[in-house]
DNA sequence: CTTGACCTTGACGTTGACGTCAACATCTAC
DNA sequence: GTAGATGTTGACGTCAACGTCAAGGTCAAG
């Protein structure tokens, strides 16, 4: 398949595809007119940066993923460096949300401070 | 004061005051060398601009505290239109993390799903 | 033959809040 | 007088992941 198809199947842009393939995500073969073409295999490739960058993850993040699947396992979390990311992510996550929590905590101090009475319109998101 | 001592009293980069300038968020007066000049009531403008883009505001968020300060009021958030900014604030910050709550679940079901037992070594951050 | 859908590379634009450098002026202290 | 700290304006660089042109080549259908 060429890669307009490629990215309707995944859900991406083309420009998207072609960005992968510049950080070095996926490559590409080429047809006698220059055209890319690209297969089963690639389409689960780009289809599980997707996922991966759905919920967060850079495209940095997603390269063991990558190599893990073109290491021919069946999935590409279930490499040891892809366990790690994971590890990692879930890390930086629980570190954004405390970070959060205190933000929210502070400007609800603040606002209080400055109109008694205003933040009892919003719940505590907890 | 100059620029070098207000930066620092305040916790900021020249760099950062120059562009709270350009961005119409302060004035300078200018003394007779061409030197920014400035005294305390420009030191209570830069010092609530950080505190707020600390707990994660914009800039433009901090133009109403500014002006509320500039109006004469005691603290930057006790003007009508602060509390505004404040109340879409705490419904951002909700949002956040509302959605990072979703994005670690989703992270975690797939940690769990590649690496069984891989879960348990990090706690819930509710 | 020509429209139109698809493809190519290359390159600038987006977003916010500055960092960093250039090239120069000013002032203080020794 | 000179070194060093400080000030000035101007302008490009940073970060991520593409979006959006520009200017063209390729190919099937009518």
């Amino acid at each position: 398949m060429r890669i307009g198809e490629l990215a309707r199947l995944a859900g991406v842009s083309t420009r998207a595809v072609r960005y992968y393939e510049q950080q070095g995500l996926i490559s590409s073969r080429r047809s006698a007119n220059g055209y890319r073409e690209y297969d089963e295999a690639d389409l689960r490739l780009v289809t599980e940066i997707r996922s991966l960058v759905t919920v967060g993850f850079t495209l940095r993040d997603a390269r063991p993923f990558v190599e893990c699947l073109r290491a021919g396992h069946e999935t590409g979390g279930s490499c040891p460096e892809s366990v790690a990311v994971y590890r990692r992510k879930l890390g930086e996550i629980d570190e954004q949300i405390r970070a959060l929590l205190d933000r929210r905590a502070e400007v609800a101090a603040q606002l209080a401070e400055a109109c008694p009475g205003c933040t009892l319109t919003r719940e505590d998101p907890r």
